[in-house]
DNA sequence: TAAATTTCCTAAACCAGTTCATTTTTATGG
DNA sequence: CCATAAAAATGAACTGGTTTAGGAAATTTA
C-alpha cells in the first residue's frame, strides 16, 4: 500500500517540477496535504448544489465534468486522464454551490488536493502561486482554442480535430460523452464515424 | 498630460489594489514597467503572424479579439470595456505568432505591459505571481460558463442572457461582432432583436 | 451637406445537424 | 454464462439557424 502511494506521490512531484523546483523539505509539505482517493467507474466526486472541496489530479483512469440543462441534456465540459487536473472549477474557486457533475469513466486513482490546503500551500511555499498560475494559464489557452473551434467550424472538422489532436482520449470516452464534449448529438457523432456525411475521398 | 496620465495610472492601481496590497515603492515600480497607448477606432493592435507583446489593460473605450476563418468569417473572442484586460492570449503566454486581431472598437485608452516586463515584474515583486494568478483563474471560470451556455443553449437564449449580463457592452459594440461572439449569424441576431421568433409574449 | 461606406433589416430558399423510433451491438453484474 | 441493461448504429422526418440577395438607415469622410 505504501509502494503504491509513494509511486503516485512521485509522478505528481514530477509534474509539479515540470513548472517549480521544490526543496525536499517543501516536497514533504505539500505531499502532506494531498490524499488519494480510488473511484469505481460511474461515481461522482461531484456533485450540483454541493460546494466542490477539492481540486483532483488524475493518476490513472479518466474523468469527466459534465452539466446537464434543463431539457436533461447532458454537455461534458472536460475529459481528464492522466496527469490532467479536474473540478468543477467554478465551484472550487469561488467556494461556491456546484452546477457540475465529475463522474470517473473507469475505475481511477485521484490524487485530491483540499481548497483551505492549498490556500494555505500558496502562503506558506509562494512557489505554488505560480505553479498555480502557470497551469490556470495554460487551461485558459486551452479552451480558448476550444471556444474558437467551436465558433468557426463545422461537427465534423470538430471531429477530426479532436481525432488527430486526442486520439487516446477518443478510444477511452463512451461516445454519447464524446459527442456532448464536441458539441453535436450523439447520432450525428455516429454517421461521422462511419463516414456516411461528405463523400469526399 | 502628465495629469491625465495620473487618472489612468490610479484607476489601474485602484484594479490592482482589489487583488493584491503593494507598497508605494512597488507601486511606482510597477507603473514604471507601463505605458499608455491611444488607439483610434478600428485600428488594431494584435495581428495573425506577430508575436504579441503586450497584455492590455482598457482604461476607457472598448476593444475586441477575434478570429478570420478560412472562410473569411470572422469569429469574435472577447470584449473588452474598462478594467478588462484584453490580448491575444495564447499567443501573448506562449510569444508565438498571434492567430487573432484585437481591433479597437472606438477611441480608446490602454495601459500596456510588455511579456519581459511582467516575467520581471513577478520575479522582482513575487505578490504578482499571486494577482496574475487569480485574474487568469476568474478569466478561466468566465469562459468556461461561455463554453457551457454555447453547449446547452440556443442562440436565443444565449441572445438574452447576455442582454441581461451586459446591457452596457450590447449597446457598445456593433451588431455583427455581438453576433459572432454569440456564435450566430448577424441575420439572426436581427430577426431576435425584432423579436420575429418566438412568439411566447 | 452630399457622396461613400458601413451597418442594419427583411424575407424566402436551403441545409447541417436534430429528433424520433427502431434495431443491433456491447458491457455488466448476479 | 446468461439476462438485462447500456451504448452504438441506422434511417426518415423535421427544424433552428444560415445563405443569399436585396434595400433602408446610419455613420464617416471629403
Amino acid at each position: 500500500m505504501q509502494n503504491e502511494h509513494t509511486e503516485v506521490y512521485d509522478t505528481l512531484k514530477k509534474y509539479i517540477a515540470r513548472h517549480i523546483q521544490l526543496t525536499e523539505e517543501e516536497e514533504r509539505y505539500f505531499v502532506s496535504l494531498l490524499r488519494i482517493t480510488m473511484v469505481k467507474k460511474k461515481q461522482c466526486i461531484v456533485q450540483p448544489d454541493f460546494i466542490c472541496r477539492y481540486r483532483s489530479y488524475v493518476f490513472s483512469g479518466s474523468m469527466r465534468a459534465y452539466l446537464i440543462d434543463s431539457n436533461a441534456q447532458e454537455h461534458t465540459i472536460a475529459f481528464a486522464i492522466d496527469d490532467w487536473w479536474i473540478t468543477d472549477y467554478t465551484s472550487y474557486i469561488f467556494q461556491q454551490p456546484a452546477t457540475l457533475f465529475v463522474e470517473a469513466l473507469e475505475e481511477t486513482v485521484l490524487v485530491q488536493l483540499d481548497y483551505n490546503a492549498e490556500q494555505l500551500l500558496m502562503e506558506t511555499v509562494p512557489k505554488f502561486e505560480r505553479f498555480f498560475r502557470i497551469i490556470t494559464q495554460r487551461s485558459f489557452a486551452f479552451l480558448q482554442q476550444r471556444m474558437l473551434s467551436n465558433l468557426s467550424m463545422t461537427a465534423e472538422q470538430r471531429y477530426e480535430l479532436f481525432m488527430n489532436k486526442y486520439p487516446q482520449i477518443s478510444q477511452r470516452v463512451p461516445q454519447y460523452a464524446l459527442a456532448s464534449y464536441l458539441g453535436m448529438s450523439t447520432e450525428y457523432l455516429s454517421k461521422l464515424r462511419n463516414n456516411r456525411i461528405s463523400k469526399k475521398s
